[in-house]
RNA sequence: GGCCCCAUCGUCUAGAGGCCCAGGACACGGCCCUCUCAAGGCUGAAACACGGGUUCGAAUCCCGUUGGGGCCA
C-alpha cells in the first residue's frame, strides 16, 4: 500500500559509510517501509575535493549489505546534487526576484572586522543586514529573515524546540563564486524530491531553523523533522576513529552477520518493550519513529557481537553456508561442499559471534591439525596416549555406523573396558583429531571428519606420541 | 563564548504521578548441566546526576545547578 511518506537518506561520498550514518539510513528505511512510503538516496557530493566514486560505491555496498534498499537514487541520474546546481540556481533566482533574498557584497575582511568588534564587546557575531536595501546585482546570496519572533520546529523525536530569531542572520544561500551552500541545497532538494519526513542526525538540529525559514521563503509546506541522537563512543563524545571501528564495512569485514548489524543498530536508541531480537520483518512491523530514544547513545561492540550470535543462532543453513565461504577462503582454507559444510556449521554456530569466529572455531574441520596445544601435548601425547590411540584406531575402523551416537557407546564401553573416565578418551582423541581441547561434541566431530580421516588424524597423533620424551 | 539538545545499573533500555525500596538485556561473579568449549537454566552485585518546588504521593511535571554533546563561530 503506497503512501504519501518520502524520506531520504542523503550521505556525502567523502568517507565509508559510518555506523551513525548506517543508523540513520536504517532510521528512514524503517520509517518509509512501516509506513508503505518511498526510501530515497541522494548524494551530497558537492564538496568535490573530498568526494570520490570509490567511496560513493563502497556507501552504496555498504547499504546494499545491510538490504537497506532505495526505492530511487543512483543508479538514476538527478539524485546527485553535482547533477542539480540549475534547480540550486533557479530557486535562488525565484528568491531574489520575490525580494526574499539579496546581494551582499561585504568583504571577508569587512565581516572578519565585525567579528572580531563583537567579540570585544562580548557578543555573538551576527551579520547585520548591512546589504538589505542596497539594490546590489552581485556579490553573495543571502536570506532576508524576520528580526523578531520564533521559528518553532516540531521536531517528532525531540518536541517543540523554538530558536530566536534575534539569534539567527541572513545567512548565505548562494555565495559570491556561484556556489550554493549546505543549508541550500538541502531545502532545494528536500523540496524538489518532495520530502515529506526529514530524519537526520542530531547534529543538523541548530540548522533546521534556518532551513524552515528557507521554505517559508520559497512558499513551500514544511516538511516533518526528526532528528536522532548521534552515537558516541565509551567517553560519550562523538563515535570517532579514535574509539575504533566506525564503518560498516569493518564490522562486515569482522564477520559480524548483517542481520545482527540491522539488529544492533535498530535497538541502539530505540525499543519495543523487553525484545532484544528482532528479524527484518519485525522491525519494519514494531517500528515507530516516536519511540526513539532523544538521548545519545554509547556504541557497546560486546552487544553488537551478542546480538551477532543469537543471529548466528538462528540463521538459516543455507545462507550460512553462503555467507561463511568467503571467510573460509580468506583464511587460505578450502570450503567442503554445502552439504557436508552445513552440518559442520551447525556445530559451530553456537561457538561463535562472527563469521570469522566461524572459521576459527571450526579450522580443523577444514584442514588437519598442523600443531597440538602446548600443555595437552605434554600431558596426553605420551606413550601412553600412544597405546590408547592404538585401541581406538582398531575400534574406529570397524565400529558401524560412524554416527555419533554409535561413536558414543563405543567410547563409553571402551572406557569402562580399561576402567577410565569418558572425559580421558574424549580429550585425547579430540587432541588427536582437533589439535586442541575445545571444540564442538566430540562424537558430532567424529563423525562428521568421516572414519577415514578420524584414523589418519589418529595415526599421526599416535607418531608424535611415541616421538615424546 | 552564544544558541540548541541530552541526563534511570559500566553499557543499551522499560518506566508517559501511585503497579517501582525501579523491570529486561549486554558485560561481570557464583551455582547447575556436562566428553572439552560453548549454549542453556538458576542466581549475585549494579542505576532514577544534584538542589529546590508542585502534589496526599515524583524516576515520571516545573525551575535551577552540574555534567556531557551538537551547531554557529
Amino acid at each position: 500500500m503506497a503512501s504519501g511518506v518520502r524520506v531520504r537518506f542523503a550521505p556525502s561520498p567523502t568517507g565509508h559509510l559510518h555506523v551513525g550514518g548506517a543508523r540513520t539510513a536504517l532510521f528512514n528505511w524503517l520509517f518509509a517501509r512501516h509506513h508503505g512510503g518511498t526510501f530515497i538516496l541522494r548524494i551530497e557530493d558537492t564538496d568535490r575535493s573530498r568526494s570520490t566514486e570509490a567511496n560513493l560505491d563502497a556507501i552504496l555496498d555498504a547499504l546494499r549489505w545491510l538490504e537497506l534498499e532505495w526505492d530511487e537514487g543512483p543508479p538514476t541520474p538527478g539524485y546527485r546534487q553535482t547533477e542539480r546546481f540549475e534547480l540550486y540556481r533557479a530557486h535562488a533566482a525565484r528568491l531574489r526576484a520575490g525580494g526574499r533574498a539579496y546581494f551582499c557584497d561585504c568583504t571577508p575582511e569587512l565581516l572578519d572586522q565585525q567579528r572580531k568588534a563583537a567579540e570585544a564587546r562580548k557578543e555573538t557575531f551576527r551579520y547585520n543586514g548591512r546589504c538589505r536595501d542596497r539594490g546590489l546585482t552581485a556579490g553573495a546570496l543571502r536570506l532576508r529573515i524576520p528580526g523578531t519572533g520564533s521559528t518553532v520546529v516540531d521536531d517528532l523525536i525531540h518536541g517543540p524546540v523554538s530558536f530566536d530569531h534575534a539569534q539567527l542572520d541572513d545567512w548565505i544561500l548562494v555565495r559570491s563564486d556561484g556556489t550554493p551552500t549546505y543549508n541550500f541545497c538541502v531545502v532545494v532538494d528536500d523540496v524538489t524530491m518532495q520530502i515529506t519526513h526529514v530524519i537526520r542526525g542530531n547534529d543538523h538540529l541548530s540548522n533546521t531553523p534556518k532551513q524552515v525559514l528557507c521554505y517559508d521563503a520559497l512558499d513551500y509546506p514544511v516538511p516533518a523533522f526528526a532528528h536522532v541522537s548521534m552515537i558516541l563512543g565509551a567517553d560519550r563524545a562523538r563515535l570517532s576513529k579514535r574509539h575504533g571501528a566506525t564503518s560498516v564495512q569493518a564490522y562486515r569485514e569482522a564477520g559480524i552477520l548483517p542481520e545482527a548489524m540491522v539488529n544492533y543498530l535498530a535497538r541502539l536508541g530505540w525499543s519495543s518493550g523487553d525484545q532484544e531480537i528482532f528479524s527484518r520483518g519485525e522491525l519494519v512491523e514494531r517500528f515507530d519513529i516516536k519511540d526513539v530514544s532523544s538521548a545519545g547513545a554509547i556504541f557497546d561492540q560486546a552487544k553488537l557481537e551478542w546480538v551477532s550470535h543469537e543471529h548466528m543462532k538462528r540463521a538459516d543453513g543455507a545462507r550460512l553456508v553462503a555467507l561463511v565461504r568467503p571467510f573460509i577462503e580468506a583464511a587460505g582454507l578450502t570450503a567442503p561442499p554445502p552439504a557436508r559444510l552445513q552440518p559442520m556449521l551447525d556445530t559451530l554456530r553456537e561457538r561463535a559471534k562472527t563469521l570469522r569466529e566461524l572459521v576459527e572455531v571450526g579450522r580443523f574441520y577444514f584442514e588437519r591439525p598442523t600443531s597440538y596445544e602446548d600443555k595437552a601435548r605434554a600431558r596426553l601425547l605420551t606413550p601412553v596416549g600412544a597405546e590408547r590411540l592404538r585401541v581406538l584406531g582398531e575400534r574406529l575402523a570397524v565400529v558401524e555406523p560412524f554416527t555419533a551416537p554409535a561413536l558414543e557407546a563405543l567410547y563409553r564401553a571402551l572406557v569402562d573396558e580399561l576402567a577410565l573416565k569418558l572425559v580421558d578418551l574424549a580429550q585425547l582423541t579430540r587432541l588427536a583429531t582437533t589439535g586442541r581441547t575445545a571444540s564442538p561434541p566430540l562424537f558430532d566431530v567424529l563423525a562428521l571428519l568421516g572414519r577415514e580421516e578420524v584414523l589418519h588424524r589418529l595415526r599421526a597423533a599416535a607418531a608424535v606420541a611415541r616421538g615424546a620424551p
